[in-house]
DNA sequence: TCCATAAAGATGCATTTGCATCTAAATGGG
DNA sequence: CCCATTTAGATGCAAATGCATCTTTATGGA
């Protein structure tokens, strides 16, 4: 009979560590190259993106909180932060007195467009350039996997 | 002649912008496990680990943080942290009075080998369980890729 | 040898994150 | 209808992170 392997295969493992190691490097970059163009931080462009996206009906804080994986205090303080900002618009929820709508105003539109250039040439250098198209296709298929349900 | 592409292609964006989201999901599950068991964070077993690997020899911080791809700032206060809690020992280095050399303690041996189950654990939920061996072996290849000098 | 420059670490201060908890509104039995 | 429970979101306080800068020692010419 097989000793009790430990839990997580070696593979296993070593993609954890390499997710960690990666994802620092890649994170590091990206900040960086919005920093010194005197741009907002990275969190700030996905969360006018996931709003944009979400159009002229907005999206619940906790919908938004879904999408990034964000812990809800966090969350609560990225919004204070866009809404200060001038990016943000939070109005009273019709359908729930406890809730909030949050839209993208035009000048949250305006400042994501002016940040893709920077961050488009930031994930270029941080992931592009190392993979070739297939090579990220399989990559983002695999990463997928890890936050989508289990195929339980 | 083609449209002046955007630099990123595609995949690339969707393989960045997974790289974040199944990192901080990954993330968040570990680091809560070893909350639970009332365990350090991640950031201790990650540098115990690199320290016990270094040997008697120890490592230099700069070694360290290079193989952790940690703030120069970060790195220092972890390590008093570190050594604060027993688990870490400065010495001055000989060759180079600017410096220290870091090794575990006995202490800090024991701590990470207590860490480990609960770790292991940990990793198996966050991403073994969502891969067979080889999915993670190619993962781990391809995050590899990410933080290794590209091929220039 | 001397000095300008670079490298190793530390640190004060501001911002962000994490944690626990709180308020207010919704929901679901009984 | 009432009350216990849950859900949405905010917040005070502690810890960690980021930033700029400082000190000390090494290094490499002229």
């Amino acid at each position: 009979m097989p000793a009790p392997t430990s839990s997580p295969s070696e593979p296993v493992v070593r993609a954890w560590a390499r997710l960690e190691r990666a994802h620092r490097a890649a994170q590091t970059t990206v900040e960086a190259r919005l920093k010194e163009a005197g741009l907002p931080p990275l969190a700030w462009y996905d969360a006018l993106l996931e709003l944009e996206r979400a159009g002229p009906t907005g999206l619940r804080p906790f919908e938004l909180q879904r999408e990034m994986l964000f812990a809800q205090y966090n969350l609560s303080r990225l919004i204070d932060r866009l809404a200060a900002a001038g990016y943000v618009a939070r109005a009273a929820s019709a359908e729930d007195g406890r809730g909030q709508v949050l839209t993208i105003t035009r000048e949250g539109r305006a400042i994501r467009k002016r940040m893709w250039p920077t961050y488009a040439a930031a994930i270029e250098e941080a992931v592009g350039r190392h993979l070739s198209s297939a090579e990220a296709a399989t990559l983002a298929d695999l990463l997928g996997r890890l936050y989508s349900r289990p195929a339980s």
